[in-house]
DNA sequence: ATCAAAACAGGTAGAATTACCTAGACATTC
DNA sequence: GAATGTCTAGGTAATTCTACCTGTTTTGAT
């Protein structure tokens, strides 16, 4: 019988112990590599002789967080399949990792069964995803062209439209003249943005804008 | 038990006959409309006075073609669950039946327990994806991301790195520091990022990179 | 009619961006 | 060896952004 190797990325220390004994309990599996964050993580992997097949990826750590150890991953280890581990479940959030190439997302209270059989699945078939995430990815194909409403945020309609066009690079000033309103208004309201979607600058307020279809923008090339 | 009832359009009166007899001979199915192309299909539907739950849908049909009926069913009786039925199995044309929400992608050639299995699923969940659909689905959501990025515009690493720490919302100097290097050189990057991409200000960049996804951003909330 | 929220607008100040320059170090290519 | 491109980094100046204030007017809801 082949032994599938699997890695754990995870901060928190009592997690990840009690993952492993779960895991090794099995006797298909076999924990070989643990890291507390990112960085440790790509250091053993650059390390190791042999690659695990399977890294179990939790996506809150310090130093290097679950999305930058999936691009890297991604890109110098391809092989290893990612099973993302998070409680932060969001449709938008799903999506964005299996963009990542995860190839199965598992809360983190899951009970470890479900562990196991994730991890089997993902080694026989490449991929597993549970009801939940399928459904998620279901209206993510639907939803694709809708442009739903955003009532997640309370922005006003004047906030809305302030957005808009700072998303459509305008400067205060440009958008004051826009709307007939004084560059300190405009500045006020962006403020207010700023605030509301607690973002440190228009960077942000655009990233959050676009993420959640806030705004509408034509592409551009 | 609930019954469930079913319509089945496709022009082929065998592959119909034979499909009906297989169904009704489980008891908790009821095949209850048949149709040899769209347009009999959808008179049929208004009809009824009650509406099937589910739908086998055949794509190659004269008159009007499965799309062009999935598109009505959509819009008109969007309670009924599409199964769709066909030969053709390439990726973009499931994508494109599962967007004009089709819930289930059969084989022709499917066998009969394969069918009545998936129609229970999709009566219970709400939709169901074998794996090699399910395979689809994922190849479509990596390909979108991917490749596109390096051709259109010639951004040099550096100039990523630069463009991607912007995306989440560093100034220049912190830049600078995250980088060791000048505040004034990461000026220099950006100002080519505005000139190469033909941008006003940050907010021109961030859409850019998202929307040609040069970057990878977590969701925030 | 009253109250609260939103939109409006100004002050001040420091930080950051944007727009122009110039130019050396280094690697690659012809 | 020269040409090219990239990364580096500095000068100068105007503009814009961000973060604190303050306040009035308008609007909508109870």
């Amino acid at each position: 019988m082949k032994i599938i190797k699997i890695a754990i990325a995870d901060d928190e220390a009592l997690f990840r112990k009690g993952m492993k004994l779960i895991l090794n309990a099995y006797q298909e599996f076999n924990v070989e590599i643990e890291a507390e964050h990112g960085v440790h993580l790509i250091e053993q992997l650059r390390a190791a002789n042999e690659l695990p097949d399977i890294l179990l990826l939790d996506l809150k750590m310090p130093e290097m967080n679950g999305i930058e150890v999936a691009k890297v991953v991604q890109k110098e280890f391809n092989e290893i399949k990612i099973i993302v581990l998070s409680t932060h479940f969001s449709r938008a959030f799903v999506i964005n990792m299996i963009e990542l190439s995860a190839v199965a997302y598992l809360p983190k209270n899951s009970q470890p069964t479900e562990v196991a059989e994730t991890i089997k699945a993902v080694y026989e078939k490449g991929f597993y995803y549970n009801n939940d995430v399928l459904g998620m990815i279901r209206e993510n194909i639907i939803s694709k062209t809708k442009a739903k409403a955003n009532f997640e945020f309370d922005l006003t309609a004047r906030e809305k439209e302030i957005l808009q066009l700072i998303c459509e690079q305008y400067t205060a000033p440009e958008i004051a003249e826009k709307l007939f309103i004084s560059p300190r208004t405009v500045d006020g309201h962006r403020n207010n943005l700023l605030s509301k979607l607690n973002c440190k600058n228009v960077a942000g307020l655009v990233v959050l804008a676009l993420q959640h279809k806030i705004v509408q923008i034509p592409l551009r090339y």
